[in-house]
DNA sequence: GTTGAGCGTT
């Protein structure tokens, strides 16, 4: 069979896009989520019985109905559709009701092609939602990009949607995070990130992702480059990832092994498995032990150690974000008038393309060296690793946490 | 070959 189209759509009566399927009439769910960011499966109104089906899916593959894909509009599943315990909605939409009066912070945009200027980001952000800040950062003197920027929106659910997804810009893959100097004290870095040892290089950060979102909201996937052989899960619910520790799991095939990702950097308080309560040293990163199916509800938790109010600190806070809101607003416009497309002083074209992630003097820098084993066909050794006994893994939720 | 980049003049 050859390739056809098939008709998704985010909803039965949006415009539907057309994607491939493969030659033998499948569709892989990674074509899907390369267009709907986050898809985990496809659904379509029964011409029959005019209830809605679910497309079979096997091992990431969408396998036509009986009757072949025909013309029909298939419809997106995301994993927030699917059914899931009280207890999760509940929590969700606690968390929701919360973020509903949360703050929004400025977003580190990374990765930014060189090219793309405050005009570009404007109009790329603002297909989510109103955009109240950007900005592009430069070479004071050269007035080069760094290849990163800043993005602020009105809506905390805006902020929300687009740190979860990556995003293309200009032709490359860019990432939106909080910046480091926003993580606040609400938002500790528990451990809901899970290293990923044994890793092929086939595996992309989609396959990843799709693999892990059954087991929880996946936030982040990092794959290094070059090819290491591992790789860094992170979930939204530091359970989740507590639960799948020392797990060997099988992906496209391949067993992998779980363990917990060590801290990258700084960030201290490390003693896993190790006392707790040691005292209430500045760094009160405990905290968030309210357990149960909570996640990320944990903000006006242990103020305690500051003498200014949540609303002062809020306030205050904002009083400054808002100024910076402003000041970037200005220099946009300022920025617009000047001339067509880029920001003053053009002349930003010296590296365009061939940008090879990396701003300063990575140590990554003379690639070629890292390179080296294989050249290609590491078959043989991904075979042996199907034989070893993957067992049961799925089930053992409830390790030691929690409760 | 099992532990990850880059973070903001204002």
């Amino acid at each position: 069979m050859a390739e056809v189209y098939i008709r998704v759509a985010e909803e039965e009566n949006e415009e539907p896009m057309e994607i491939p399927s493969e030659d033998d009439g499948t569709v892989l769910l990674s074509t899907v989520s390369a267009q709907f960011p986050g898809a985990c499966g496809l659904r379509f109104r029964s011409p029959v019985s005019q209830c809605m089906r679910g497309v079979r899916l096997v091992e990431g593959i969408l396998h036509a109905p009986e009757t072949g894909w025909g013309n029909l509009v298939y419809v997106v599943n995301y994993p927030k559709d699917n059914k899931r315990k009280m207890e999760e909605i509940d929590a969700s939409s606690a968390v929701k009701m919360k973020r509903g009066d949360m703050k929004t912070s400025d977003l580190i945009v990374l990765g930014l092609p060189w090219k793309t200027s405050e005009q570009d980001l404007k109009d790329y952000f603002g297909t989510f939602g109103e955009v109240i800040m950007v900005q592009v950062k430069r070479d004071a003197k050269t007035g080069n990009s760094k290849g990163f920027g800043f993005v602020r929106f009105t809506e905390y659910e805006v902020q929300d949607k687009v740190v979860q997804q990556r995003h293309m810009i200009d032709g490359r893959w860019c990432d939106c995070k909080l910046p480091n100097s926003k993580q606040g004290p609400d938002e500790p870095m528990r451990c809901r990130k899970v290293f990923v040892g044994r890793c092929t290089e086939d595996m992309t950060t989609d396959d990843l992702r799709q693999f892990f979102m059954q087991y929880g909201e996946v936030t982040d996937v990092f794959i290094p480059k070059p090819f290491r052989a591992f790789a860094f899960v992170t979930f939204a619910d530091d359970q989740v990832a507590a639960s799948l520790c020392g797990e060997d799991l099988i992906v496209k095939g391949v067993s992998v092994h779980i363990s917990n990702a060590e801290p990258k950097h700084g960030n201290r308080m490390n003693d896993r498995a190790g006392r707790f309560g040691n005292g209430f040293g500045a760094q009160s990163f405990g905290s968030s032990r309210s357990g149960l199916g909570s996640s990320t509800n944990s903000n006006l938790a242990n103020f305690g150690s500051f003498s200014l109010s949540p609303a002062m600190m809020a306030a205050a806070q904002a009083a400054l974000q808002s100024s910076w809101g402003m000041m970037g607003m200005l220099a946009n416009q300022q920025g617009q008038t000047s001339t067509t497309g880029s920001t003053a002083t053009g002349t930003t074209s010296s590296r365009d393309q061939s940008q090879t992630f990396s701003t300063g003097n990575s140590n990554y820098g003379t690639s070629s060296a890292g390179l080296g084993w294989g050249t290609g066909s590491n078959s043989t050794t991904s075979g042996s690793g199907f034989s070893t006994g993957f067992g049961s893994s799925m089930e053992s939720k409830s390790s030691g946490w929690g409760m």
